[in-house]
DNA sequence: CGCAGGGTTGAGCGCTCTCAATATAAGTGG
DNA sequence: CCACTTATATTGAGAGCGCTCAACCCTGCG
């Protein structure tokens, strides 16, 4: 069992501000507009963390729900497997986003997978889901959570239901540059943690497809791309690739 | 505001038989395990219902989360309108769904269209959140049901992202007959309340493709088809469109 | 009866895929 | 440190699936 022990409120922030804003757990905590008690609380909700090896998976498609995780460091993967064996890469994950929403219903739905040596924040269920009850605030929040995922998902789904290839290279990287900048990153220069094949698994088109799609932007003067590396010259000019629907 | 009052149990159990169950809430109620008394209070939240004729919205995109609705009889499509007015359908709703559990985060995300005159039960958010505080069961029941909802959505994902047309209209076909049986209608035979339009949007397709499609099926004897009107003649022989990939 | 919305079908094009060869990186073990 | 292996990327040529454009048909309704 988990005890909640009582801590002096001062000792508690600066617990808070070690552990869970360093475990960037923005999405659930940040604007929930918590006190300093039921931020002690929902600090001790992050019990464990854990390294994640790359390659390594922080849950498997069917396996028994029980935590969500917080990304700590690092950079995932989820997706589904079908029938065949086929994959379809459903999102991608970086710090401070949360991983295994989709397994409140009983067993995780996808598999989630560490694209890089990683690390999470473990978060168990039965404490989550018994805090907010006290907590409303916490609750309010979760249900954002599980509902930002829906619109996501109807994101990608307007992607790739009704973009042509280049429009949909050009969401992901505008999408991947604003997630950057928002953890202090670059918004124009990164490197990518997932390979060709995984970008296409994401956005329906095959490897070859997007690796040309990379090529031609390069040309167009819109990004440098090196392999792994991105680097944006024309913000405008992608987003423009958006603007020019048909 | 909603006066809970105290109603005798057999009256409390008589009227949730008349407006929960016809409600058909079985995605909220049926399986949560509820005692007597919390079935009660539930059967309360669904405190009005609302005619909702052919074409009209639910909701619109962007206006104000206040509650979610359960189908209560009728048929609805849910779709996203992009920046140039393209439209994307996101799903189709019939008895028992529940309709604008995405925009629990302040506003809807998507506009809710009744595809024929169609009825909907109100369940204000605020009281259900409220409930849901007192009443485990039903908390626990509703991170289901979005939990659900998203991997509905990965499920579209993957069907977009990775499926040839034939396989996409198959795997439509086999969903909503699915959905139609356990609502006790006909799993061979039924109406489509959907354009080819809203079914292509839907499916990542153009409307002449869907079209062609359901000749095909026609000519290879799958189903039988009339307009609006489709009949599966050879449930296994559509399922094999699905196994027999590439 | 005529009109409008929705559905079907045809012809041809083009975007994306398939197949294949080559290039580049990143390991791995000697 | 260097050959060798393996994973990942790039690029080309050609094919085919689904789209575009267009004509026609069906059905319901005023």
């Amino acid at each position: 069992m988990h005890a909640v022990t009582a801590i002096h409120p001062a000792a508690a922030a600066a617990k808070f501000a070690v552990t869970c804003s360093s475990c960037n757990l923005r999405e659930l905590c940040l604007p929930a507009g918590l006190s300093a008690d039921e931020l002690e609380r929902v600090e001790n909700v992050v019990y464990a963390r854990r390294r994640v090896a790359r390659g390594e998976s922080v849950f498997k498609a069917g396996s028994e729900f029980n935590a969500i995780y917080a990304v700590r460091s690092g950079f995932f993967k989820t997706s589904l497997i079908d029938g065949d064996g086929r994959e379809q890469v459903t999102g991608f994950f970086m710090g401070g986003e949360l991983l295994g929403m989709d397994g409140i219903d009983g067993s995780y739905h996808g598999t989630a997978i560490a694209l890089e040596d990683s690390e999470v924040c473990i978060m168990p269920y039965a404490l989550i889901e018994e805090m907010s009850r006290d907590i409303p605030a916490l609750q309010r929040r979760l249900y954002a959570v599980l509902a930002r995922e829906i619109a996501r998902d109807h994101g990608v789904m307007m992607l790739l239901g009704s973009m042509r290839a280049e429009e949909r290279l050009a969401t992901f990287l505008l999408n991947l540059s604003r997630r950057f900048v928002r953890r202090g990153y670059s918004a124009t220069e990164f490197h990518l943690r997932m390979t060709r094949e995984e970008i296409g698994s994401y956005l329906g088109l095959k490897l070859e497809t997007v690796s040309r799609l990379f090529s031609a932007f390069q040309k167009d003067g819109l990004i440098e791309v090196q392999q792994k590396y991105v680097r944006i010259r024309d913000i405008a000019g992608v987003e423009r690739v958006l603007a020019a629907r048909h």
